[in-house]
DNA sequence: CATGAATGAGTATTCATTCAT
DNA sequence: CATGAATGAATACTCATTCAT
């Protein structure tokens, strides 16, 4: 039915604002409709204003998605490197990183991400815009990997960017089974074991 | 457009046959359509059935979908249970274990797995009968973690049950992985270190 | 799905029970699942045997359906032939019609009956089986009113037939609102006007 | 095959002529294709535009129905209001209503209103709307009995509204049966009776 | 006598997308 | 700059009906 949704933006509106609300309005949906229910219309109703303005603005239902987890994701991204300091002690960053893993589900950030990535199994197109959006975290958690591994031994046998890849694949993997059994709390669990092992590390190096 | 329509297969054959007939297509449709991909047409076509098939012998196309991976889940599991004998000789195990995964992932299990993980996205209906599936192989892993790890010191400090959920985590985000950039090999490269902690960790108990 | 229907009547079963049994489903799927929840499959599993049994018997559902309103009509109105006694005294036959018209409701005929009228607004092929059935009523009906007004001055000027004819259409057109309101009490409401006529009519006479 | 096809309407339409467009088209089609027949095709078809756009302007089948109903119904019941004057003189009355009456049916209003009648056999969800179209008939046709019944003596013992509802189920009775029969000459024999009744009371009461 | 299995045709509905304004 | 209106294509599902046994 036509012309329902509460109030529409109207013809003199900001385009960046716009922009900016259909951003947002995808993040929410995906978040809160899931990818299925995120269609055209339910963007357009959240964001105010008409489900063609994605087009005009986006060219697609597909790259606004894609923007929309790439603004969440620069933005996490950025706390974590105002964050986590260079430290070998790996009982710290366990810890530091524990909070800011929290950060990423309150947030929503890790929910739109996992929807995105289920999402690719309804549209491939996805593939490259979500590896975008990824490639700066596993530059990111490499180099952090270098530094805290730098004075130890194994650092050789053990390439940075294969445990980067490793503790990605970890967080994917924890956010859809998630998704899947809704056991919220495995991710301390799993942080329980990671500050075990770092705590073994540490202490092993000492 | 993954129709083939070759024969079809009319009305006296073996509904046993057009049940195993109907799996099969399900899980080829899954395999090669991808989720999205995999709609009543697509199953029956593969199936030389017509559609309304899937609704007379599993009530609907999601019962279907779930039936077609419980049935290569089992096979797999019984795979593993014949293959991986007690030991706590945790290199070799490993070792076995990757022959086992390389079987799984070029048997297409894991790529269905992954692709009804990601169809949760889509149809929220899937996750309880994934959770079926999957609950056997939780079960699997653990016991077998506890058999190598029941020498162990630690043992006692990392529940059994935990490292379980987190190597299967782990499994569905590699394959996740997989499916976003393509890159198959690194199941290869994650085993190369689990090799290497395996060995750390029976060399530091002997 | 198939085969779940409790249990099956088998091969060697008497075939006029299995006729009898599938009047009797047709009947009692009409009343309670209405024209629309009535399928072969309704009927079939009501009756305890295979939905081919319909057209192995009656050659298809519409004429299961008819068969079924023309049992429960000839019993119905060897109900009315049995109880209604000629009589002059109308207040006396609009109390009698009254209790076989509550039977009428109770056992279901005026619901079904009412139901395949509709019907025929989905399958205009139940209009002659419904005519059939309907036919007697009318000329019962007609019949009785010729001797109930005899002796009245206006029975000349008021066709019998024209008189049994609306009596059929209010009982019809009453059914279709009971149906669409709920309010089963208009007939109630409505026999209280049939017993004011009556008493007006027979002072008049007398 | 009630299709039509002819010109498609294209997208710089006037929005209001297409909804009554659809309105119409959907009147049409509940007269000519029967219940049964008005699908969602049959109209679009009827109407000149994409199926999808009853969706658009009705939100679905089923509302865009009731909106033809009501139309029609409010149509008449102008017609009625503006023609049937205030008057005592029942024969009088009679002699209006049964003009009045032959325009219903000619306009197709009493056709489509017994096609959803009967159609709600096939979708219980069409009840509310038919009653809310139904509502202010009744208000009409009881007001009218008060006035004309007033100075009567039995006008006491006769509640108006019970008098209205027994008109009303006649006419939806007569319609039913008009369509099983096609005897469509039922409703003059009735207004002779009517007639012949209205005289009785009228001189009665001089 | 009866059935299990299979099918073809049809339906409502949804969605991403695109005009014309 | 933005929109309301419109559309084409696709999908899951249901049902009456019919074989082959």
């Amino acid at each position: 039915m036509p012309a329902k949704t509460e109030r529409k933006r109207g013809r003199g509106a900001d385009p960046a604002e716009t922009r900016q609300l259909l951003v947002d309005a995808a993040f929410t949906s995906l978040r809160e409709d899931g990818f299925r229910g995120t269609t055209a219309r339910s963007i357009g109703d959240r964001a105010g204003c008409n489900q063609a303005a994605i087009y005009y603005h986006f060219g697609g239902i597909e790259p606004l998605l894609l923007k929309s987890l790439e603004e969440s994701s620069q933005a996490r991204l950025g706390r974590y490197k105002a964050t986590v300091h260079d430290t070998s002690d790996l009982v710290k960053l366990v810890g530091q990183l524990e909070t800011l893993y929290e950060e990423d589900r309150s947030s929503g950030h890790l929910e739109v991400l996992a929807e995105l990535v289920g999402g690719v199994t309804a549209n491939p197109d996805l593939k490259a815009g979500i590896e975008t959006s990824i490639a700066p975290w596993l530059a990111f958690v490499e180099n952090k990997i270098q530094q805290a591994t730098a004075t130890l031994p194994l650092a050789a046998a053990v390439p940075a960017s294969d445990l980067a890849d490793l503790i990605f694949s970890l967080v994917i993997g924890v956010e859809m089974r998630n998704k899947l059994d809704g056991r919220a709390e495995r991710s301390q669990r799993l942080f329980r074991l990671a500050g075990l092992a770092a705590a073994l590390v540490d202490s092993s190096t000492k």
